[in-house]
DNA sequence: TAGATTGTTAATCGATTAACAATC
DNA sequence: TAGATTGTTAATCGATTAACAATC
């Protein structure tokens, strides 16, 4: 199997962004030292993950753009469409239902969940608010293996269990729970006040010392 | 200044989200052996962040719940209030200025901002929407440090600007962008588009090779 | 006491960087 | 050609883990 590491694998969405930007404005190729400047890393990285990749790039030229952002949506398997259901209408989960940006991903929502019956049936991004007690069918119906979690913390983990039980393999988790699931099944945890943390250290300690953790 | 390692820091939140859940249910003291099983790392890492925390445990029970999230809470300065402006107003904006849980981390949402004229003057959160025109004046008047970045993409880098010229020494960017800022001013990217690729990577993966990248 | 658990040191592992040869 | 740039190896740096002594 195709294997980069950790550390290379999370810099996969920067480069990724600044890929498309480049293309949008015409761009063919770029060099190992421009990319390392915008993302603030050294040069030598760079070169070392594209030969991760398996991307060459041209001397005196530096790397094709489109090759390169083709490469790293293949490598993400970005070119297939994944199906996923957003369960939690909240203000976040109508964010992420209605973020028109997914679909250049190959992410497709198939369906918006709620409890509070005053939602559901109503619309949003184009779907109909569902009860959330359909959960498990809907996801054995539509075969669904990615649910985007932004529900109450309280019931986070039960509607996990009954969408892993349902056979979800993935979930992005947007609520502050650390998830249970057996071996087999991908949470990824996207704990938004964790940012805020490190910004709120980094105000506490301005004026202090000179500078300050990365990211 | 009182310092951790960047892979420690990053592992503060989730400390400190597990310890207010168990501090809700009345738990006083967790083991390492507790934490580390939760967070899926090992043990003595626990440990080490604990005593890089200058925090210390006692024999036979662990560590005080309430001492450590204390600590750290006062470690990332969340006992001071931090007041922010969030600037664009639409549902991702609208779900950060509204979300209940920001207050227990001292983060203090004291304005909305959009562009908009439909928009402006109606109320998000409690807060009458501003006109984006107006965010240095605001960012002035109210000594505003940080702000939280929820625009479209083409009109980032600009507001940026405005707000860094400002005075604002830190910015929590949730637009796709990569911003440029000056040395002393923070950029906290949650590119979550990068969340959604690690799952795609992983399901296109899945049934292939056994285990995967961590997160 | 025996068992559980912390705290610390040394060893290992993984990621980054420096150095430099290759090449267009 | 000279200059720019890639690609790779070895060295360094930083983070994690194993081992184990200390102690309640």
């Amino acid at each position: 199997m195709e294997s980069i590491s950790k550390a290379a694998f999370r810099r996969l969405p920067r480069y990724h962004q600044i890929l498309s930007a480049y293309e949008a404005v015409g761009r063919e190729y770029i060099s190992s030292r421009e990319l390392s400047e915008i993302l603030e890393i050294n040069e030598t990285l760079v070169r070392k993950d594209m030969a991760d990749l398996k991307i060459r790039g041209k001397q005196n030229q530096g790397y094709s753009i489109s090759a390169l952002r083709l490469r790293i949506e293949e490598f993400l398997g970005l070119q297939e469409i994944t199906e996923a259901l957003v369960v939690g209408g909240g203000h976040l989960g109508t964010a992420l239902a209605t973020y028109p940006g997914f679909e250049h991903y190959g992410l497709k929502i198939v369906g918006v969940l709620d409890s509070d019956p005053e939602k559901i049936g109503t619309r949003i991004g184009g779907h109909q608010v569902v009860s959330v007690a359909r959960l498990a069918s809907i996801i054995q119906k539509k075969n669904i293996k990615l649910i985007i979690l932004t529900v109450p913390r309280d019931v986070a983990k039960e509607l996990t269990e009954v969408a892993v039980n349902a056979g979800v393999l993935a979930i992005w988790n947007f609520t502050p729970c650390e998830l249970n699931v057996p071996a087999g099944v991908k949470v990824r945890n996207e704990q938004i006040i964790g940012g805020f943390m490190a910004l709120s250290h980094y105000l506490k300690n301005v004026g202090g010392a000179a500078e300050e953790n990365g990211d």
